[in-house]
DNA sequence: ACGGCGGCGGAGAGCGCTCTACCACCCGCC
DNA sequence: GGCGGGTGGTAGAGCGCTCTCCGCCGCCGT
């Protein structure tokens, strides 16, 4: 390599115009004789000049990125700050997120930065790298429904776009899904396949999708006659799926249709229902809920509710984008539908 | 928030000192009275001022991150580039890796921007995004063996770190792991656990830490007498290892040991076996590879060669920094060790 | 008492880019 | 042939920071 990065200056000298010239050719702007344009370009062609993304940013004060932030609440110790990320990741769903999201940024030449902020100091480090202008607004995926990072963000006036409708009221925009409708798809299918003793495990009940999922899947099961419903509470994990099933089957071993709130969750579901000798789907139904990776990959394939992640997340940073621009200053709330997926489970 | 960011020099006229000072007391350098120090930090309080990284980026050249880069080779489809980092995240290695480089970089202020290097359009921007300034330099995590990047990358000069040796010879320093002795380590067990009639399911053999898991598997076998071991080819999929299961049932319905070069297609083989009748560990026993979050999630747990994911990432990262720093100019390689997780299914 | 030196703080020159003036044309027109 | 209105280009003022000088001051040694 060279020893010194070629700059504008360089490139203008060499093709024997002005910085600005250069610039904006560089930049496609304004009327430029072409022939000029072709003396820069090849010039610049002959330096090898790449444009200094700092410089540029000083003056147009906008980075090329955007912070996606995975925001936990509360704070875990040092030990496990390494393990969240690990956790978190363990979770399909943050690769569809992560898909979604550089769906839309790479047309725009824009990157996500990783951040975690489990801790209060995590957080605080998220609020002062946008604030020092290293980002330009952030996409934040809490997974807790407490989680004081949106309010923060919103304090300091930083663009910034949730995923999931926030545990309490702030002024930011997010993107969800009607869960309920979820819940209600769900119902309907197990009621479709004839079933008579269902249960259900819900998600963590301190997060509002997993109390609207419920809610729904329960309204629509009592329309059709079916008023109790047995409900173990899982963590969203196969371990707690398991143990939530272990539980209904005790109390209610007649159940012939499970819906659980995700399909970490059902997967443990089956796997218990298996040990007790249940075929899954002729002895007792099993209905997921997500669309994830893990649905296609274990044994039966996962009937489930999808959640189009990819397409919501594309939306969070379409959102992002139009605070940054400025084109949208109120907050906004754009919902998705819920699908039904029909495979082996159920 | 105020219609304009305080500045430096806000912050200096505000504690009636020099810009210089308060950047001094700003960075921590040099020697700065502690009565003035204290002023300077009053004033920034009241300010409310935050560094313009751009700024600063601009004069030292520096950057507060480094591209963190899933690369893959040939020339994916537009359609599948949404898909891409799906897919790569559906692997719980990748979270594993995310885990050890921000478990390095957080406390030194860094913070990974995501890449995705799947095109050869993907990889040019890498390679311009890192040339323009927008990170110090790239930690590449490669899925195929022949992937053009780090080339690219080390013809440009740039700082690099990859993950496991490169397909051919690149002047870049790398971490890996000791696949031939994880081989041995699994063949070890089985062989202790009494198994007869072994055999395995290998990774892509394209890639060479395939090739030297099943060398080292081969070896140790063979000089324990065994000198023949049917092997079966997979992709690193679930659904991969339950094809290569299959067809080693078919063709050897007495396998009572099973190798298989990662977890996932471990879980797929589990799958089969039981499907097929097979007890595991009892009639079959079978060891994994890479100690993944599936590991411990599936039924039965499995006994897995641990690959120390997280450290070698966290290695990557410090190589990085070394190089970025300056402090280190020759290509370095770290070799890890695994080791051997007794679980359930062997 | 005086020169020198070390600790502290200030001045000011950039870093490489964008962008707003502003100027030099050349065209067609009356 | 002079004059307005485009074009097509240049000049230069920053953006906010770091960092090298440099100068001031007080203290020491001789």
């Amino acid at each position: 390599m060279s020893r010194q990065a070629p700059t504008l200056e360089d490139v203008a000298r060499e093709a024997g115009v002005s910085r600005a010239t250069v610039s904006r050719v560089v930049n496609g702007v304004r009327n430029v004789d072409p022939a000029i344009q072709d003396l820069v370009r090849r010039a610049i062609e002959r330096t090898g000049y790449a444009p200094n993304q700092a410089a540029r940013q000083l003056v147009t004060r906008r980075t090329t990125t955007v912070a996606l932030v995975v925001s936990g609440a509360g704070d875990a110790s040092d030990t496990e700050q390494n393990a969240f990320a690990t956790r978190v990741f363990a979770d399909p769903f943050f690769g569809r997120v992560v898909g979604g999201v550089v769906a839309h940024l790479r047309p725009r030449g824009m990157h996500p930065v990783l951040m975690f902020a489990e801790t209060p100091e995590a957080r605080q480090e998220v609020v002062a790298y946008l604030r020092q202008g290293g980002a330009d607004g952030a996409l934040v995926v809490s997974t807790h429904p407490d989680d004081p990072l949106p309010a923060l963000l919103a304090g300091a006036g930083l663009p910034a776009v949730l995923f999931a409708r926030p545990g309490r009221p702030v002024p930011l925009s997010y993107v969800d899904l009607a869960h309920r409708d979820g819940g209600r798809l769900a119902a309907e299918h197990l009621l479709e396949l004839g079933c008579r003793r269902i249960a259900t495990v819900a998600g963590p009940l301190a997060v509002a999708a997993s109390q609207e999922r419920l809610a729904g899947f329960r309204d629509t099961l009592a329309r059709h006659g079916h008023p109790y419903v047995p409900v173990a509470e899982g963590g969203f994990t196969v371990d707690s799926g398991m143990a939530a099933m272990t539980s209904l089957l005790a109390e209610h071993p007649d159940t012939d249709g499970v819906f659980t709130a995700n399909d970490l969750m059902a997967q443990g579901a089956v796997q218990v229902l298996r040990d007790h000798g249940r075929r899954v789907p002729q002895d007792v139904a099993v209905v997921g809920f997500d669309d994830s990776s893990v649905a296609v990959t274990c044994r039966p394939r996962l009937t489930t509710v999808r959640q189009p992640v990819e397409e919501m997340a594309a939306a969070m940073a379409r959102l992002l984008d139009d605070h940054i621009k400025g084109a949208r200053s109120e907050p906004t709330s754009v919902i998705f539908d819920p699908e039904l997926v029909v495979r082996d489970s159920a």
